[in-house]
DNA sequence: GTAATTGCTCTAGTCCCTAGAGGTTCAAGA
DNA sequence: TCTTGAACCTCTAGGGACTAGAGCAATTAC
């Protein structure tokens, strides 16, 4: 039996994260001890664990409720949860694509800057004279 | 003298985003007419083309209220600006790289579906089990 | 036994908007 | 000139995924 201390330490995920995933439904409510305190068994320790991992890995925590319910029943859905892993992929994916238009555009505004006072400041009228940007960042 | 919907066309920027920029200090209000109506003037047309490129360009607000300060000064702070920049760009080349190593690690585990149903599914296996990642992803 | 740590609940705040209610003003056509 | 429909106004609340803090109770270590 681990108290919620334990299982943020173990799983890496905050105190008041844990009691947010229970409050929204997330994650089970465990039982308590005489005293009122959470007591998690191995499998609420699993459950944390299958969360953390999956939202580090980018998925919403709707997604993550969708894969657990698969995890859940019997005869487990494979053909879903690959579904959701693979758009959660392009999801990255495309994420990746935007901010690299973003990093080659923050570049070329940042190398303007000549050190120098004189007048007008480039990497400002840069910003703000989309105009001159070279790609169509949006 | 522009109303907010022509703004809004104009810009990109949405109505009651426009509004809620007046709210929150980072747009300055403009002058309104008889019946109460917010009119714009091109310099206002101009900051919120400077807002919505930042914002495209994934500035925080308050990044954004920072470079605004120092485009209004005279004199402007360039070395300041190049700064704010600069550390912009290193923020998104991080997230870059975040990304990648999701997007890798979501490969690997999309790959794991085999198309059946032979007990449990190694998608939500993968997901479960940190301990099979290739990468360190965080 | 006592002090420090950990736990509890509850409310409110973060960021950046977005949605909706309920009302007023404007612009264009008949 | 009148009417209609679009655009505008203010205000409040919600969203996602937490985070922070207050004020108190329980546990743990010495």
């Amino acid at each position: 039996m681990y108290s919620i201390g334990a299982m943020s330490k173990a799983t890496g995920v905050k105190v008041p994260t844990i009691r947010y995933y229970e409050d929204i439904g997330l994650l089970r409510a465990p039982g308590r001890n005489a005293g009122n305190q959470r007591r998690y068994d191995p499998h609420g320790m699993q459950a944390l664990g299958f969360i953390k991992h999956a939202r580090d890995l980018g998925f919403a925590l709707d997604d993550i409720r969708a894969l657990m319910q698969l995890n859940g029943d019997l005869g487990t859905d494979c053909v879903e949860a690959d579904r959701i892993a693979a758009s959660q992929l392009l999801n990255v994916q495309a994420r990746i694509a935007r901010l690299q238009q973003l990093a080659a555009e923050l570049a070329r505004i940042s190398h303007l800057c000549d050190g120098g006072n004189g007048g007008q400041c480039r990497v400002l009228t840069a910003l703000g004279d989309h105009s001159q940007c070279t790609g169509a960042h949006d």
